[in-house]
RNA sequence: GCCGGGGUGGCGGAACAGGUGAGACGCGCCCGCCUUAAAAGCGGGUGUCCCCAUAGGGGGCGUGCGGGUUCGAGUCCCGCCCCCGGCACCA
């Protein structure tokens, strides 16, 4: 028998499938019977240099989904593509020089090579990158259909700015007052910006998250981030002013303990307040972080000199100005409840204002000192004239109801999400294809002008101004509505857009009269298992399925939910770091498919633990999988040698490859844990190998052993399957466990006393209860544990144990 | 603070529906075989404490801690402790 080589058997499979063309996948004909499909994806990467074994494992875990699923019979969709723009490339243009479509198409190229050698099954007839016109030509047709329905506006907004990288970011980017990718303290300014009108689906975000398959945690982190709160907006009168000003409050049933009322010093009355004093706090507030805010030891503001009117009691409130109270979320007012929330709390702490409670437990004291926050059950309502006693949240309701009447109130609901601000002062990004003229207005660009191909120019460095404002002669062109002096958008898009319908996109990739063909795209979608990391949770999937609600709504396509499941991987980490070209602890699989093959790496990264939880990468464990494949080729070419072909018996061996096929089988299928079913091949192939010339059920043993380890390492997989006679391992049919052989011979049934072993029983599987009984009580052993007590209860469970419940004194003997 | 996920051998982990002595499978380590030697390979051992003993056998205790339910608990319930992740002046 030959040795293991690893790259010569790797090389030729990878070629035969190439050949073959093993993984391309056709659309079904227009009105055929379609086949049942299945539509297995990875998040979109984006093209960095090199591989690394934090990508192993989602696209190994896809693979073997894939190629599972193709033996049962689906018709398997697994495309896979480059998030090509983005900040990285541009980042490096800069520092390196160069453009940064050649270091990213460079990029794409090396990846490419990097993603084949580890025998991936993908269909790279599909293959896209987002940077393509091609690709983008179709997002900005879908932009101006956003556009011109109204879900694509422009408005001054305070924006989050990186002063670094000299561009706006999104509140996701944003992690303690820095940019999360250069580490720059981030800035707040106000700009006009780009902004898709998500919020108009934050109930439909929430609400479609109990249609699909996801874990728990992931959907709670969108709902968390969706951020829904029921209560009541209530109308305040500013005496001085003469203006009602609304404020959210999600206890209303606290109305009457409100004792001053506050606004943001971002909100447009402040500027009406002419005390320097004011104006002075509001430039300072202005100056501040959001987060340097929040981290303030102690509430800080400054009374206006106003005073609110509460509705309900006609009660004079003092107004301030106060920073924790924020402009984006609810009305940018508030009134304030010391005795009930405790930033209220605390301000009224500083500023000596009064606490008033009115809302109490229904049988016990508060201290009037503290702040009793957040509770409503078994409470309720004093100080609160003619709503006292009522339970708080049966109180709270009637206080907006009363008001309701009064035309000062109302139910309502707010949300936490914002509008998706989608607009980047950067040059490597989709251009924004609009054409801004001083008579019409903002102007889409027609259809027929798609793509607006991104321009060379000769500086990408931001300047404040985005680098695509040097490029003049692109920039100036003439409207397209009037025919006067235009002028580009030349701002570009987030790249979260680009990864917003790439997975419709594959579905159709050479499309060149549309986005997609709406046949392709139903047949397909939803994404019967998306793969990726967690910190996709709540930007990239919550976006994708905006815009996927979205696309629906226009009629493009006829389904609401792009991912049905998804399956979170956990990160490879070493030491107890997250693996990441960024912490610099990168190990590439190159060096390992050198020595020990792309089978051992596939093997080893989904046995290391369960493929949804963090992963230590360790140097010894890739060592015991190479051993693994070596034995598994020695016991199985000896088989393919020795062992006669012929009908498998019923034997010990026979059924242990039964078994092995079921575990298997419902390890993948069912319960995703990949780890557990190659311990199971490890099992049966360490039985072979006791007798690996042992006659037809050895040779059935081996056969089964590949055929089962051919999702995990297809290569060596399929090179054994040859050796055994037999061609195109890929297209076989997944074996199916006979249920028959299922069941073992014998059983050991275990006698108890007391719930403690004593002895064992070998009995045929359906022995029947009263024959386990007599069995046991004939025990010597069971016997001597039952002298001197009475059995007052026998508990049997077929085929697992029989156990005697005594009573007495010799529980244990001595 | 709120939300989510976890605590099992020297290590990664298994035990999927409360039902066989927990610890599958692998790593590491130890002993032996093979070899001039090494590598590779092969065989065996490996939770812990105790007892009788020549082989071998027997027993106690063990899944973060404390209670509980049950004939029986890693698995269910109550109360703690610790770790990881996310969100957070969100009114």
């Amino acid at each position: 028998m030959d040795s293991y080589d690893a790259k010569t058997i790797e090389e030729k499979w990878q070629r035969i499938w190439e050949d073959a063309r093993a993984f391309e996948v056709q659309n079904p004909e227009p009105g055929a019977d379609a086949a049942p499909k299945s539509y297995v994806l990875e998040q979109l990467p984006y093209p960095s240099g090199t591989l690394h074994m934090g990508h192993l494992l989602p696209y190994t875990i896809g693979d073997v989904v894939t190629r599972f699923r193709a033996r049962n019979g689906l018709r398997v969709l697994h495309p896979q593509g480059f998030d090509s723009f983005g900040l990285p490339a541009e980042n490096a243009a800069i520092r390196e020089g160069g453009h940064p479509r050649e270091s990213t198409e460079r990029n794409i190229v090396h990846i490419t090579r990097s993603m084949r050698r580890m025998g991936w099954a993908y269909d790279w007839a599909r293959v896209l990158s987002t940077h393509d016109p091609e690709y983008y030509r179709w997002q900005q047709w879908q932009f101006l259909e956003f556009l011109e329905r109204g879900l694509a506006y422009r408005k001054g907004a305070p924006v989050k700015w990186c002063p670094n990288d000299q561009t706006v970011l999104a509140n996701e980017q944003v992690h303690d007052g820095r940019c999360e990718r250069c580490g720059a303290e981030v800035e707040s300014r106000l700009m006009e910006q780009w902004f898709f009108r998500i919020t108009d689906y934050a109930q439909d975000l929430l609400d479609d998250l109990d249609t699909v398959d996801w874990p728990e945690s992931i959907k709670a982190r969108q709902r968390n981030w969706i951020g829904r709160s029921e209560g009541a907006e209530i109308l305040f009168r500013i005496e001085e002013l003469d203006e009602d000003v609304p404020v959210f409050t999600t206890r209303p049933d606290t109305l009457y303990g409100a004792t001053f009322f506050v606004l943001a010093p971002e909100h447009e009355l402040v500027a009406r307040v002419e005390a320097e004093e004011v104006r002075e706090y509001v430039r300072r507030a202005s100056a501040k972080k959001t987060e340097v805010r929040a981290a303030a030891a102690e509430k800080t503001g400054v009374f206006t000199g106003w005073h609110a009117v509460n509705p309900v009691n006609g009660e004079r409130l003092p107004v301030y100005v106060a920073d924790y109270v924020l402009m984006d979320y609810g009305t940018g007012a508030i009134m304030a409840v010391p005795a009930h929330d405790q930033r209220d709390f605390d301000f009224a702490t500083v500023f000596d204002l009064p606490i008033r409670h009115v809302v109490r437990p229904a049988h016990e004291d508060v201290d009037e000192g503290t702040a009793h926050v957040g509770h409503t059950e078994g409470e309720i309502l004093v100080n609160s004239a003619e709503f006292d006693g009522l339970p708080a949240v049966e109180g709270g309701r009637r206080i907006v109801e009363k008001l309701e009447t009064e035309g000062r109130g109302r139910f309502a609901i707010n949300f936490r999400l914002r509008d998706w601000g989608f607009s980047r002062q950067r040059y490597w990004g989709c251009p924004i294809p609009v054409i801004y003229c001083d008579t019409c207005g903002i102007v889409p660009v027609p259809r027929d002008e798609l793509p607006v191909v991104l321009p060379d120019v000769e500086d990408y460095k931001p300047k404040g101004r985005p680098p695509l404002a040097l490029a003049t002669d692109w920039v100036n062109v003439p409207c397209p509505s009037c025919g006067g002096p235009g002028m580009r958008e030349t701002e570009t898009m987030d790249t979260f857009v680009d990864s917003s319908w790439y997975f419709l996109r594959y579905c159709d990739a050479q499309n060149d009269a549309a986005p997609f063909d709406r046949a392709a795209v139903d047949y397909w979608n939803p994404i019967d298992l998306y793969i990726g990391g967690v910190d996709h949770a709540t930007m990239h999937m919550i976006y994708a399925r905006f815009w996927v609600k979205v696309l629906n709504d226009l009629g493009h396509l006829g389904f609401r939910e792009p991912f049905a499941r998804f399956y979170s991987n956990g990160w490879v980490t070493t030491g107890k770091t997250k693996m990441s070209k960024r912490a610099g602890n990168v190990i590439g699989p190159d060096d390992y498919v050198e020595r020990f093959g792309a089978d051992a790496c596939r093997l080893n990264i989904l046995f290391l633990g369960p493929a949804n939880e963090d992963i230590e990468w360790t140097e010894s464990s890739i060592e015991g999988m190479a051993r693994f494949v070596r034995r598994l080729w020695r016991v199985v070419n000896q088989a393919a040698e020795e062992a006669p072909a012929g009908s498998a018996s019923d034997g010990r061996l026979a059924r242990k490859a039964h078994a092995t096929i079921a575990k298997v089988t419902d390890d993948i299928g069912r319960r995703y844990a990949f780890n557990t079913a190659i311990a199971a091949v490890m099992e049966l192939v360490n039985e072979l190998s006791r007798e690996p010339a042992g006659g037809p059920d050895s040779r059935f043993a081996a056969e089964t052993a590949v055929s089962l380890v051919q999702p995990y390492a297809p290569h060596v997989a399929e090179e054994l399957w040859e050796r055994l006679g037999h061609e195109r391992l890929w297209e076989q049919p997944w074996p199916v466990a006979d249920p028959a052989l299922l069941e073992v011979e014998t059983v050991e049934v275990v006698v108890q006393v007391n719930g403690r072993i004593r002895d064992r029983l070998h009995v045929a599987p359906d022995t029947p209860e009263d024959e386990l009984v007599a069995l046991a009580r004939r025990s010597e052993r069971v016997q001597a544990h039952l002298d001197g007590g009475e059995v007052s209860r026998t508990v049997v469970v077929p085929g697992k144990l029989v156990n005697f419940v005594i009573t007495g004194e010799t529980v244990f003997p001595p």
